[in-house]
DNA sequence: CCTTGACCTCAAGTCAACTTGAACTTGCAC
DNA sequence: GTGCAAGTTCAAGTTGACTTGAGGTCAAGG
């Protein structure tokens, strides 16, 4: 069991291209020590943390977003349950929209099927208020983008 | 109830960017007619498909593979039930499946407030397999990511 | 007629998140 | 001690999805 991971093996490991982690490490995500030699070594909990890193963009946190989350954690000592439970919370209400957002389309889309929706007036895709025209942005069914599709 | 709208009332609608117009109809995504200005006319349908290339992003869909299922719609009339159907049932399983990912994110976040997984070798976040090295990539919890965070 | 705002095209720029390449150095197995 | 895979830096390139800007056109009101 080694304590130290050269980043071919923290590559191999976390599933992420060493190119990938030298930008990690560039933008701040994450760090390393170095030999002698001027190799990088990594610490094990690197290896959770870029786990944790790779999570978060699937909710669709940028990587500027999950650099400021993990700022809240402690750089010096392994992150204790109260700062698990911080990140944790501030997390959730994100995941939550973005599992009720993908349930929403998914019922969307069922509905679709069966509502004849085909007849452009009752369909859910489309906007019901669509004839009221100059009355606010109409078919806006979804959230704004929130800069994600980007 | 006007019949062909103007690229400012489509983006008004839609919330996209005439900018954004533009560009998905030179990839193929959206088309128009013209009128003897040069100017775009979009027919009512394209607000529909306009609202649902936008869902189809957050899905986690690219342009070009939402360019893919558009095609399989009819482009000359507006598409039937079985039309939608069958977009909408190879859709469906890339929803669910984004859904279940978060999921397991969300809980995976919650047990590690409560697991005590400050102790590396408990942590779902951790890899269970992690000692054992050489025995295929560790730490790789996470389905391969297939190329979405790019 | 003239202005004003919405529209046009086309080329170039931007941004995030990496990847690639060149040119060079380390570390370990034989 | 030598060979070579795996590491290093740094600059530049790539991809997707747009946006911005320059330079020009069109349509309606005053």
């Amino acid at each position: 069991m080694v304590a130290h991971l050269s980043i071919g093996e923290l590559s191999a490991r976390s599933g992420v291209a060493p190119s990938a982690l030298r930008y990690y490490e560039e933008v701040g995500l994450i760090s390393a020590e170095r030999t002698s030699g001027n190799q990088r070594r990594y610490l094990r909990p690197t290896l959770r943390r870029v786990a944790l890193i790779r999570s978060a963009q699937r909710v669709g946190l940028t990587l500027d977003e999950i650099a400021e989350a993990l700022d809240t954690l402690p750089r010096d000592h392994a992150p204790t349950k109260a700062d698990w439970a911080r990140l944790s919370r501030s997390w959730r209400p994100r995941i939550d929209a973005q599992i009720e957002r993908l349930e929403r389309l998914r019922d969307k889309l069922d509905g679709c099927i069966g509502c004849g929706c085909l007849s452009l007036k009752t369909c859910a895709l489309n906007n019901p208020h669509d004839e009221v025209a100059g009355r606010g942005p109409g078919a806006v069914f979804l959230e704004p983008t929130g800069r994600r599709p980007r």
